[in-house]
RNA sequence: GGCCAGGUAGCUCAGCUGGUAGCAGCGUUCGCCUGAAAAGUGAAAGGUCGCCGGUUCGACCCCGGCCCUGGCCA
């Protein structure tokens, strides 16, 4: 049983042809599911914002990995890369074809590919956000390039995400890699579908999506999440739309600064993917205005075997 | 019609009382990326300084005219 991705930038239709794959291919007998692999989706009430499919465009096809947690909680790559492994395994288990949808790109490698993380220690971590917030990322930046000037020299010293989270790693294991590992799958028979399209295209699906969250009431479900403590959640608060919501509901910004500003936003973040994409030979891609019926699909699927 | 302010990078602006402009912000392009990744971060490209003429060795900056924009007064 192989392993299905799809993959694309935001807006470009990777949900709904998930869908209609998944249901093409329970008429033919084989059952599929889909295993979410986008790091927002996994929000409790995240659901304009995040174009989360509804249980209707969902078809009754089973979703795996939405909806799991609540908005205060931080999610991680580590555990979304246990989490959608296990389903992953389950699905073949029953001889079910996983469908793994999604656009962050990160969480995608992490699943697929041959990914280990290290482990972490909030005490340790937080000592040094401490640290950085009261010296500056540049002071233990200096620090790292003693410790380890291998690692130092991959990172820029004014990264400070990246700079603790080496520091906490030597001071866990003793060594760090500041380089991504090679494109090497971890599961057997993976296949990467990308669903291509022009930037002007791109752009305007992106434009036409955000007036559209605004227009499905963004803003009335940001205040509902509010309240629910969205605002305290490390990840969700800081979700494309509701980081924005939140500053105009704080009164930072305009309501239509906000919404210009998702616009933005979410243009920068799809031309972030397709940077995490375009050095991934093993990627099949195909034209997301002219996308092949489920049936081609498969038969490009099956052919990349 | 008169007065005032202004016309500098795709956008918003800075600048020099004359030596062919700013590490500017945003956007754009490209790169990096391992427990926050819809996040974080680096680099690059991009300008006939509204138009025409004058003064000057030399003007984006001075002078004249014109065009355009915004505001005020009639």
């Amino acid at each position: 049983m192989p392993t299905l991705a799809l993959l694309g930038p935001t807006a470009s239709g990777k949900s709904s042809l998930a869908v209609r794959l998944a249901l093409h291919l329970r008429e033919n007998g084989r059952p599929a599911e889909i295993v979410n692999a986008d790091s927002m989706l996994v929000y409790r009430g995240m659901d304009i914002g995040t174009a989360k499919p509804t249980p209707e465009e969902r078809a009754g096809v089973p979703h795996h990995l939405i909806d799991i947690l609540d908005v205060r909680e931080t999610a991680t790559v580590a555990d979304f890369q246990r989490l959608a492994r296990a389903a992953i395994a389950s699905c073949r288990e029953r001889d079910v074809l996983p469908v793994v949808v999604g656009g962050s790109a990160l969480y995608l490698r992490a699943i697929l590919d041959e990914f280990t993380f290290p482990g972490t220690d909030p005490e340790v971590r937080a000592a040094l956000e401490a640290e950085v917030a009261a010296v500056g990322s540049a002071a233990l930046y200096e620090r790292l390039s003693q410790l380890a000037p291998e690692a130092a020299a991959g990172i820029e010293p004014m990264n400070a995400r990246r700079v603790v989270r080496a520091l906490e790693v030597i001071a866990l294991t003793g060594s760090y890699r500041s380089s991504l590992p090679e494109h090497r799958y971890a599961l057997p028979d993976v296949v990467q579908v990308g669903l291509s399209l022009d930037r002007a295209t791109m752009d305007a699906r992106i434009d036409a999506r955000v007036a559209d969250m605004w227009r499905r009431g963004l803003v009335a479900e940001v205040e509902g999440l509010a309240e629910r403590g969205l605002r305290e959640g490390r990840t969700a608060s800081r979700a494309l739309g509701y980081q924005q919501v939140l500053a105009y509901l704080d009164g930072t910004c305009t309501e239509e600064q906000a919404r210009s500003d998702t616009a933005v936003g979410t243009r920068r973040f799809a031309r972030k993917q397709l940077g995490w994409w375009r050095r991934d030979p093993r990627i099949t891609w195909v034209d997301a205005l002219d996308l092949p019926s489920p049936a081609d699909l498969i038969a490009v699927s099956e052919s990349r075997l």
